[in-house]
RNA sequence: GCCCGGGUGGUGAAAUUGGUAGACACAAGGGAUUUAAAAUCCCUCGUCGGUAACGACGUGCCGGUUCAAGUCCGGCCCCGGGCACCA
C-alpha cells in the first residue's frame, strides 16, 4: 500500500537501490533481440554535476527506457573523460594527486547519476585514465605508427620562457603566462602526428549517410574540413634560388592565369628566408611577423603588409617578369605558402597591389558596370585579355588552362583541405604516455607491445611547472634490443581517449583485446549518441577518424560510428551583478537574491539577500562561473527528487533549444506529478476489479471522447518520444490528457475501467520522463511485472474514429462557423450544411460564390466576391 | 565576408504534409476553501472596439504565389552559433 502523500524522496531511494541491487540495466549481446545502442557524451570528472550534465544525460536516460519498454535490447553505458589539464591545476591547488583528485571526483559523480535514476550498466564502466584502457590506446598507436599513418614533425607551441614550460592555450592570458605572466613565445619543438588528412575525402563524403544528424553539424563539419578545387601551378624562377628553379603556387582560380601581375610568399616560406640573407629590410619585417602573430593571432583584420624579395618568376604563358614579394596574409602551412596574385579578381591582392603600386589587371569580364579602381571584381565570367582563351566562360577556363598547364609540365589540377593533420603531443603530465622509444642512434621505435602499458606514475607531487615524468631524469631511461633508449615524456591530447570510448563499452574490461570484434560489431554502430553541440568539430571528427582507422584495422566492420545525433542547447539562469565605480562587475548568485516583479512578471527589482541593497538585472545568461549563476542541481533534487528535475528539464523546452532554468517553472513540474499521484491514487482507491472491462460499442458519447482522446494522446507520445525527439510535447500531450481525466466523471463500471486503461497508459508513457514515480505507482497499480519490461501501450485504431466530426467553414479564407456533420457525410451535404449557416449568409449576402473547396474532415472554403 | 540556425502573447513555447495561430505550462488578475497562511480547486488572460453575440487587426519588415501563408518564393532588417587573411 503506497502512502497518499507523494514523497518523491523516499521512493526514488528505494527503486534506485532495488535497480543497483538487481544489476538491472546490466545487458549483454542478444542476437534475439533488436539491439538499441544510447551514449551520452561521458563528463569529465570536475568535482560535481552541472545543470548540463543533468540535461545531457536526462535526454539519453528518456531515450533509453523508451526504447526498452519497445522491447529492445538496450545499452546506456557511462564513464569517465578523466585525463585533462584542470586535474593538474586542482593537484596544485589542494596539495594532491592529480589521480587522487579525479578518482574521489569520480566517485561522488557517480552517486549523483545514481541519485538522478539514470540507468546505466555499471558494469562497462570505464575511466579513461586508467591503465587498462590507456594501454589500447597506445596499442592502437603503435599500430598506426607501423602503417605509416603517425609521423613526427617540428611543430610550433606556447612556451613560457620564465617558467621553461609549454603552455597550453587557455593557460595563455593576454599572450600571457598565467602563472609567471611572462610574454609567451613560439617555439619549435618536434611533435607527434596522425594523418586524419588522407582520410579528409572520406569524411567529408561520409557526411552524406549522417542523415540523423543535425543540419548544422554536417555543416560545421564539411566547413572544417575545407575542400577546395583548384590548380597547383609552377612558376619558373629568372634564377634558381639554392638549387630551386621554380616556385609552387595553389590557386582556385587557374581562370584568371593572364591577370598574375606578381606572385607572394609566406614570411616563412624557403624564397623568403634566402632573400632576407642579403635584405635587411626583409629580414626585420620577416622577424616581425614571428612576434606579431604571436600577440595579434586573433586581429580579425590585420592590414596587408609586404616587402619586395628583388626575385622575379616568369610567367608560363605570357612569359612575363613577376615580381616575388613575402605577404603577411600568405600562411605557410595552407597549399604551398605562396599564391600567384591577381588583383584585378581578387580583394585581398587588389588591395594589396593598389598599396604597393602594383600592376592590376582585368581577364574576366564583368557582368555590372565595375571600376577597377573601387575594388576587384571577383565574380566568374567570360574571359578577357587571356590570348587563346579568350571568350571561355568560368569551367572552360579553368579546364582549358589546367590542361595546357599540364601538357606544358608546369601545372594540374589539385583538390585542397584546410583540414591539418592532427597533433596528438601535448607537454603535459596528466594523460596517457605515448608509447614510443627514442634510442640513442636517434631512430625512434613504438614501444612493443609486450612492454604495454607505458604506465603513467599516479603518485607523483605537482610543483605547476614541469610535468613530473619530466621532472623525473629515471623515469624515462630504459632500454630497447639492449640499446639504452628514452622513452617519449609527452603524453596524448585527450581527444585520443574520447574518440574510442564509445566501442570500448562494447569490451569493457577485456584484458586481451582493444575490442572483441563479435561485441563491438553487434552493438555498433552507436544508434543514438546525445552531447553538447560544443563538440560539434574536433570530438566528433576525430571520433569519425578514430571509427575509419578501427575499421582498417578490422576491429569493427561498419563505417560511421553514431546513427544518429542529438545536441542539446544550453541551461541558463537569471544573472544579477553590482558594479563597483571602475565599471568591475561582481555576479551574485541568482539563489542569494530577491526579485520584484512587475504586473507583467518582468523583473523590475532586484536585491541581495546579504545586505538588502539593490542589484542588477543580468538577464538570462548561460549558467556559469563566470557570471555566478550555476544552480546546483543537487538542491534540486533534495528539494523536489529527481523525477521533478527531469521533468522540468524535458518540458521546458524542445532538447536543442536553448533551456531557461525558471524556479516556478520546477515548482509547476512537481505540482504536475502530485497530480498525477493524486489521480492515480483517487483511482485505486475506488478499488477497481482488474478484469474490469467495457464494451466500447456501448459506450456513452463521453466515454467515447475520452477513449479517443487517451488513444489520440498514446499515437502522439509515442511518435514525439520517438521518432520526433520532442520530449516537450510529448508531455504537454501527457498533461492534457491528465486534465481531461481528472474532469472525468466516476459513476459506472465502465467509467471506473476506462479510467484503468487511462491511467495505466499514462503512467506508462511518463516512465521514460519519470522513471521513480512510475514504477511506484505501477506497482500500486497491482502490476507485478516491471513497468519497462510490459509492452508499450497500443493505439486503439477503433477508439479514435470519429462518428462526427468538427469542420471549419471559411468564406475568403476567415472563419466564419464552425459545423459537426457526421464523419462520412458526402461532400454536397457538408457544402450545403456550411452555406446555411447564419454568419455564412450574411458574408456571402450580395456576393456571388465563385467556388466551394471542401477539404474533408477539415475545412470548407467559400470564395464569393 | 562566408556557412548554418532563429525572430509567434507579459514569459517558455505549440501549430509535424500550405488548412481554426497561440495547445501545454509559467507569471498575472479575480473567486472558493481557511480564524489566517500554505496547499488545493474554479474563472479570466494576443491587441483594439463591444455588456454580449460578434467584428477589425495580429506570427520581424516589404512584396509575391495560392481558394487559403507562421509555414512556400523574392528582397530587406535584427538576433544567436560556426568558420575566416584558406589563395
Amino acid at each position: 500500500m503506497t502512502d497518499h502523500q507523494y514523497t518523491p524522496q523516499q521512493i526514488e531511494k528505494n527503486i534506485q537501490q532495488r535497480w543497483e541491487d538487481a544489476q538491472h540495466f546490466k545487458t549483454e549481446e542478444n542476437p534475439d533481440k533488436e539491439k538499441f545502442y544510447c551514449l551520452s557524451m561521458f563528463p569529465y570528472p570536475s568535482g560535481r554535476l552541472h545543470m548540463g550534465h543533468v540535461r545531457n544525460y536526462t535526454i539519453g536516460d528518456v531515450i533509453s527506457r523508451f526504447q526498452r519498454m519497445q522491447g529492445k535490447n538496450v545499452m546506456q553505458p557511462m564513464g569517465w573523460d578523466a585525463f585533462g589539464l584542470p586535474a593538474e591545476n586542482a593537484a596544485i591547488n589542494n596539495n594532491t594527486a592529480p589521480a587522487k583528485w579525479t578518482y574521489s571526483n569520480i566517485e561522488y559523480m557517480k552517486g549523483q547519476l545514481k541519485s538522478l535514476g539514470f540507468g546505466y550498466d555499471w558494469s562497462r564502466e570505464v575511466a579513461t585514465c586508467k591503465p587498462d584502457y590507456y594501454k589500447w590506446e597506445q596499442w592502437f598507436f603503435t599500430r598506426l605508427y607501423e602503417k605509416g599513418l603517425v609521423y613526427r614533425k617540428l611543430s610550433t607551441v606556447n612556451w613560457d620562457p620564465i617558467d621553461q614550460t609549454v603552455l597550453a592555450n587557455e593557460q595563455v592570458i593576454d599572450g600571457r603566462g598565467w602563472r609567471s605572466g611572462a610574454v609567451v613565445e613560439q617555439k619549435e619543438i618536434p611533435q607527434w602526428f596522425i594523418k586524419i588528412t588522407d582520410y579528409a575525402q572520406e569524411l567529408l563524403d561520409d557526411l552524406e549517410q549522417l542523415e540523423d544528424w543535425p543540419e548544422q553539424v554536417r555543416a560545421m563539419q564539411a566547413n572544417w574540413i575545407g575542400r577546395s578545387e583548384g590548380a597547383e601551378i609552377t612558376f619558373d624562377l629568372e634564377s634558381s634560388i639554392e638549387g630551386n628553379e621554380s616556385l609552387s603556387v595553389y590557386t582556385t582560380r587557374p581562370d584568371t592565369l593572364y591577370g598574375v601581375t606578381y606572385l607572394a610568399v609566406a614570411a616563412q616560406h624557403p624564397v623568403a628566408l634566402h632573400a632576407a640573407q642579403t635584405n635587411a629590410e626583409l629580414a626585420s619585417f620577416i622577424e616581425n611577423e614571428k612576434n606579431t602573430k604571436v600577440a595579434e593571432a586573433d586581429m580579425a583584420t590585420m592590414e596587408k603588409k609586404g616587402v619586395a624579395t628583388g626575385l622575379y618568376a616568369i610567367h608560363p604563358f605570357t612569359g612575363e617578369r613577376l615580381p616575388v614579394w613575402v605577404a603577411n596574409f600568405v600562411l605557410m602551412d595552407y597549399g604551398s605558402g605562396a599564391v600567384m596574385s591577381v588583383p584585378g579578381h581578387d580583394q585581398r591582392d587588389w588591395e594589396f597591389a593598389t598599396k604597393y603600386g602594383l600592376t592590376i589587371k582585368q581577364v574576366v569580364k564583368a557582368s555590372t558596370e565595375s571600376d577597377l579602381s573601387e575594388s576587384a571584381i571577383t565574380e566568374k565570367g567570360e574571359l578577357i585579355n587571356s590570348g587563346e582563351f579568350d571568350g571561355l566562360d568560368f569551367q572552360a577556363a579553368f579546364d582549358g588552362i589546367t590542361q595546357s598547364l599540364e601538357s606544358k609540365g608546369c601545372g594540374k589540377k589539385k583538390v585542397n583541405y584546410r583540414l591539418r593533420d592532427w597533433g596528438v603531443s601535448r607537454q603535459r603530465y596528466w594523460g596517457s604516455p605515448i608509447p614510443i622509444l627514442n634510442l640513442e642512434d636517434g631512430t625512434a621505435v613504438a614501444v612493443p607491445k609486450e612492454d604495454l602499458p607505458v604506465v603513467l606514475p599516479e603518485d607523483v607531487q605537482m610543483n605547476g611547472v614541469t610535468s613530473p615524468i619530466k621532472a623525473d631524469p629515471e623515469w624515462a631511461k630504459t632500454t630497447f634490443n639492449g640499446q639504452a633508449a628514452l622513452r617519449e615524456t609527452d603524453t596524448f591530447d585527450t581527444f585520443m581517449e574520447s574518440s574510442w570510448y564509445y566501442a570500448r563499452y562494447c569490451s569493457a574490461g577485456n584484458e586481451n583485446a582493444m575490442l572483441d570484434p563479435a561485441q563491438s560489431n553487434y552493438w555498433l554502430p552507436v544508434d543514438q549518441y546525445v552531447g553538447g553541440i560544443e563538440h560539434a568539430i574536433l570530438h566528433l571528427l576525430y571520433s569519425r577518424f578514430y571509427h575509419k582507422l578501427l575499421r582498417d584495422e578490422g576491429l569493427v566492420d561498419c563505417d560511421e560510428p553514431y546513427k544518429r545525433l542529438l545536441c542539446q542547447g544550453m541551461v541558463l539562469a537569471d544573472s544579477f551583478y553590482r558594479e563597483d565605480e571602475k565599471g568591475k562587475k561582481t555576479w551574485v548568485s541568482p539563489a542569494e537574491v530577491t526579485t520584484e516583479k512587475d504586473e507583467k512578471g518582468r523583473i523590475v527589482s532586484a536585491t541581495w539577500n546579504k545586505d538588502g541593497e539593490p542589484v542588477t538585472h543580468g538577464g538570462m545568461t548561460k549558467m556559469s562561473k563566470s557570471k555566478n549563476n550555476g544552480i546546483d542541481p543537487q538542491a534540486v533534487i533534495d528539494l523536489y527528487g529527481a523525477d521533478t528535475v527531469r521533468l522540468f528539464t524535458m518540458f521546458a523546452a524542445p532538447p536543442e533549444q536553448t533551456l531557461e532554468w525558471i524556479d516556478s517553472g520546477v515548482e509547476g513540474s512537481n505540482r504536475f506529478l502530485k497530480r498525477v499521484w493524486k489521480l492515480v491514487q483517487d483511482h485505486i482507491e475506488r478499488k477497481p476489479d482488474v478484469t474490469l472491462t467495457f464494451d466500447a460499442a456501448s459506450l456513452n458519447k463521453n466515454q467515447q471522447a475520452l477513449r479517443r482522446e487517451l488513444h489520440k494522446t498514446i499515437a502522439k507520445v509515442t511518435d514525439d518520444l520517438g521518432r520526433r525527439q520532442t520530449f516537450n510535447t510529448a508531455i504537454a500531450a501527457i498533461m492534457e490528457l491528465l486534465n481531461h481525466l481528472q474532469k472525468a466523471p466516476q459513476e459506472s463500471d465502465s467509467d471506473i475501467a476506462i479510467m484503468g486503461e487511462a491511467v495505466n497508459a499514462l503512467v506508462q508513457m511518463l516512465n521514460p520522463i519519470t522513471p521513480h514515480i512510475c514504477h511506484e505507482l505501477w506497482a500500486a497499480l497491482g502490476h507485478t511485472t516491471d513497468i519497462e519490461s510490459v509492452k508499450w501501450p497500443v493505439v486503439d485504431k477503433a477508439a479514435m474514429t470519429e462518428s462526427e466530426k468538427l469542420i471549419v467553414v471559411q468564406v475568403n479564407g476567415k472563419v466564419r462557423a464552425k459545423i459537426t456533420v457526421a464523419a462520412d457525410a458526402a461532400k454536397e451535404q457538408i457544402e450545403a450544411t456550411a452555406l446555411s449557416q447564419e454568419n455564412v449568409v450574411s458574408f456571402t449576402d450580395g456576393k456571388t460564390i465563385r467556388k466551394v473547396i471542401v477539404v474533408p474532415g477539415k475545412l470548407v472554403n467559400i470564395v464569393a466576391n
